[in-house]
DNA sequence: TTAATGAGCCAAAACGTTTTGGAGAAATAC
DNA sequence: GTATTTCTCCAAAACGTTTTGGCTCATTAA
């Protein structure tokens, strides 16, 4: 039922062959011959069939992303954020942008990998919530799949990506929070393997030794990113017999996690407790009162991530770019 | 490079034929070559190519989502929660999910259905944010592509959707609110021309005309869905001499854009000004005071459309469903 | 005048599946 | 003993593109 190129080339008195490299911009085909085809193309609605070209170029026009659900109800909006970042940036360079979730454990993440990367679904991936050792690094280099992603593994393997220099800027909240008069600051982490985990715990590490505070291990709570996660961490922080005055949180959902449980021990946050995250989301700036955070610029990222990717896929010979962003502190009202 | 059908076949000395039908389950091929075929397809990790048998099968195995943005760093949780319901829901029927995103106008949407209609990137599309009268239904339903969608719009055509009660569940909040005290209730309302904004917008109004109370033109204001929509919105609404003393909210968005507006006044909402929303985000939970809202299982509609959708990719003959759903009033506090 | 170049076009071969319409052998029916 | 059915398997034709390697005709160079 749909026109194919046949039809547009019949109707031309044509060559398939001369429609496809006319409408392709080869400088085979002369210039009125072109003007021709495009406008009978357009008047006839034709649109190529994207499975056929890509059958035979061998590409998908196609990126691909898996989103990490930890939780049949996931609501991150950090990855909203950064889904929409991705969607604009690949609907603005016309290739799409092929969704999955899967929780982030090997077994399940790799089925969908696979799937993909057999498949011929995609032609690259955008990477995300990396691992310090990530087997997806290792995959896809031995696959020889490009990918870009947002911070870096310690895999030995060449790859693009943007990190964010979250050690710097938990390091410098530390020190202003110091200045500010607070010693006892605790840091609600996230789960252990995980990037952004090691590089900020180490910014707060850092930031006491500078400031001659002892980091103690009473003021160290684990968590799991999410709120509830940050929550239990801070019914733990605050039941021990000297508590903290400030706490620092691995991310924002954590954080008003954190909140919750501060007021439900009737104090105020940044009142009587400073209470920061980390990701600038855009609902902290809903939050009363409002919270503190260090704020990465998810969508572009996402946007500069999708055109790293294509720039890779397009010239694969060019050196990979290591992108390094310095977040911002953003720190509304004052303990 | 990767190992397609004919390696598998060639192994196995077996042709191509007997190899793709063994492994779709044909019953002319006997049993123990199949259990072969299997083996070896597992142990050469074979995965068929997409774009090859999409081709042959005139199908794409796809289905689509067409995100509305509206503006650059857009991050309304809904649709983090709708997009992981749709995506988890893919992944275990086994299908995927194509995502862009478009600002919800007429030509930018128009590009994104058309190249994917046209190049069969999809089998199906599933719909949202339904304008009273939509374009995206009469070109679907003239395309012959199925679709299924979240809410219905006045179009004279048949389709698959899921209804939320939006008047119901409003009019009786609005009820609720009267039968405590309250006769001042204002409304912020969508753009007009939505499908949810003309239904919220009616249980109010007969709410409140039930509880015989006139509504009042001042205590309607006009919003766009966002935080910033329902910050102005309130504005308004409290700047008027007599101002309400609950304001309802389209969304939750908007309600949280209210309760910024509120506190600059030095107000406390739900003590001093009742406000609800509409959607039941779990983040809802995490304000302080919990907001009110009317709750819809956002995830759980989301995979319920997948359904739907396949149903209707597999069974073109089956009437189509249509599915109303009761949304909770959420009142945890009370004013 | 012939040879070489270039401009514009095209036939046919891929790409990797699925489906169609049998074929051959064995089993069953007559 | 032949005819029919059943069970396995397969060759070849699609699906709609892009790409390869020409081919023809006109123009320019030798």
């Amino acid at each position: 039922m749909p026109v194919t190129i046949r039809d547009v080339a019949r109707k031309l008195n044509l060559s398939v062959t001369t429609v496809s490299r006319a409408l392709d911009g080869y400088d085979d085909v002369a210039e009125e011959t072109r003007q021709r085809v495009i406008a009978a193309a357009l008047e006839m609605e034709y649109v190529p069939n994207r499975a056929a070209r890509q059958l035979r170029r061998q590409r998908a026009d196609t990126i691909g992303y898996v989103l990490p659900a930890h939780e049949p109800r996931f609501a991150d909006p950090f990855f909203s954020e950064f889904v929409a970042g991705l969607g604009d940036e690949a609907g603005s360079s016309n290739v799409d942008l092929l969704i999955s979730t899967a929780s982030p454990n090997e077994e399940e993440e790799q089925l969908v990998y696979q799937r993909w990367v057999h498949g011929h679904k995609v032609d690259g991936f955008v990477l995300n919530h990396m691992r310090l050792r990530d087997w997806r690094v290792i995959y896809l280099d031995r696959k020889e799949v490009p990918f870009v992603s947002l911070e870096r593994t310690l895999d030995p393997v060449e790859y693009a990506c943007i990190e964010v220099d979250g050690f710097g800027a938990v390091r410098e909240l530390v020190l202003r929070l110091v200045e500010m008069g607070h010693r006892r600051i605790a840091f609600v982490c996230g789960p252990p393997h995980l990037v952004i985990q090691a590089d900020r715990y180490a910014g707060y590490r850092d930031g006491l030794r500078s400031a001659g505070i002892m980091p103690t291990l009473e003021l160290i709570a684990e968590s799991d990113l999410t709120h509830q996660g940050g929550y239990h961490a801070a019914q733990q922080l605050l039941s021990i017999s000297d508590p903290p005055s400030a706490i620092l949180c691995i991310n924002d959902l954590t954080a008003f996690g954190v909140y919750q449980a501060v007021r439900e021990r009737g104090l105020q946050p940044n009142r009587d407790i400073c209470i920061a995250g980390f990701d600038g989301l855009e609902i902290t700036r809903w939050s009363h009162p409002e919270l503190i955070t260090i704020d990465q610029p998810v969508y572009d990222i996402a946007r500069q991530l999708v055109k790293m990717l294509l720039m890779s896929l397009n010239e694969s010979d060019k050196p990979y770019s290591r992108v390094m962003i310095k977040p911002k502190i953003m720190m509304p009202g004052c303990c």
